[in-house]
DNA sequence: ATTCGTTTCATACAATTGTTTGAATTCTCT
DNA sequence: AGAGAATTCAAACAATTGTATGAAACGAAT
């Protein structure tokens, strides 16, 4: 076995970028393996089959994204405010900056937006316990003794702001084309904006008050007999485990 | 010509929730057309290929909800807080809604997502106005007077956190299913949650300063040549026009 | 009723894709 | 060097998909 790991490595770095560009589905598998230089049956064979190969290509994209960048350990001399935009900051630098545009993170973004078993790994192996760092973040900031599902709504209140300009990039990129102001949205300028705006939004949270006299909007006709309001959106099709399968709404 | 528009009416009925669940590529002319109880060879006939019945679909979902969920005139005699909280509510309970599960709000989804030139449309007809309505008010909430830059981003701080919970819905679902708040996440509990939280950020925009010792964090290497730093974020691809060519890197 | 344009239908075609196969080649170990 | 296992290769298979085709059915106007 000399070159056999060779070429499985092969197929990994090849299969990396066009996952990421194009998807699971619309990847073939003739072009990964034109890619590497391999053959074709090399899939079938060193991985079983294209979904394996898939599922060892993000973990190797994980593994290459925790060494490149791993987790930064935060000052705890640091002030709270400096903390939490070193975080944004982070943040917006792994999914925003230069490396932005290597495949692993960009597989990671798909990930995200459309989280596979890969995913769940992730959450247990990262963004768990970052999301954790963060809420106790804002529990001091704005607390303490904040409740718990206050909490976690800042927090991903804050993740959102980060995200949005990742995974609706299109779209801000459309809404600003007229404006002339896309040259505003560099890592610096968003940081700089998401701090200022959720440091105010997390010190001055108790303080701020619901409008009282917030106007019920008319009740509109929905179809058939769902519930117009008051019912809990559905956040994770299966409770258990996301699935791969084939009937799975979203591409895979 | 009898039922030739019945034929073609059937067509879009149809192909609209299959596009919508499984997006262009997986979704089959074959399955479109059992569904609608028509011959294979209708797309061909009635709209040329399966592209331009794609166009078509998501354009008959445009007006689908523009008759269904009219712009609101909001009363000018409101407090500027109960506005934007009518604003936020109104946009909570179109994307995350009973709603939200017709097929016609999916389609809108992947558009935002993955802008197609259908997308351009509905900027032009729908978001840019309303986007500039959410300007106006956090300038008169939090202004008046501040510079259009900010504006803007203030202004997708306040959608990035209500598209949140669309986008990344799975993500989230993912990330709250041990800590069991799963059933915190109402259009109700997040419109109160969201907008405490922007109320505040607004509010105390002016006064929130950005931390002065925020440390910089260490150099990255970094691929190549790539600026690691101060680069702008490329948000949209082609700054004329979206493509629905082959070679887009995004599922069309 | 006949005719003519329109629409529908069953079927076929060509291209693409994931996977398999069995022979050929290469590598490892003695 | 040689036997045996591991790996690579070209070719083919089977399934799916978008599109094209020509005949059949249909509707309306004469």
């Amino acid at each position: 076995m000399s070159n056999s790991s060779d070429t499985k490595a092969k197929l990994l770095e090849s299969a990396g970028p066009i996952f990421a560009a194009k998807g699971y589905s619309k990847a073939t598998v003739r072009e990964i393996c034109d890619s590497a230089e391999v053959n074709l049956a090399a899939v079938s064979y060193h991985f079983g089959d294209k979904l394996h190969l898939y599922i060892a290509t993000v973990e190797h994209a994980r593994h290459w994204i925790h060494a490149r960048t791993p987790d930064r350990v935060v000052d705890e001399d640091l002030p709270a405010e400096s903390r939490l935009a070193l975080m944004i900051h982070t943040t917006l630098t792994r999914f925003l900056g230069a490396d932005s545009e290597t495949w692993h993170l960009k597989l990671l973004n798909r990930e995200i937006l459309n989280p596979t078993q890969a995913c769940e790994k992730l959450i247990e192996q990262h963004f768990g316990k970052r999301f954790q760092e963060l809420m106790d973040l804002i529990d001091e900031l704005g607390g303490p003794g904040l409740p718990h599902d206050e909490l976690e709504r800042m927090a991903f209140a804050v993740m959102a702001q980060c995200f949005h300009y990742v995974i609706a990039g299109k779209f801000v990129g459309l809404m600003t084309r007229q404006s002339g102001t896309g040259t505003h949205y560099t890592v610096e300028e968003l940081t700089e904006q998401i701090t200022r705006f959720c440091l105010a939004g997390i010190i001055h949270w108790k303080s701020s008050p619901f409008p009282e006299n917030f106007p019920v909007p008319p009740k509109r006709e929905t179809f058939k007999n769902t519930v117009a309001s008051g019912h809990t959106i559905r956040l994770a099709t299966s409770p258990n485990s996301v699935s791969m399968s084939q009937n799975s709404e979203q591409e895979i």
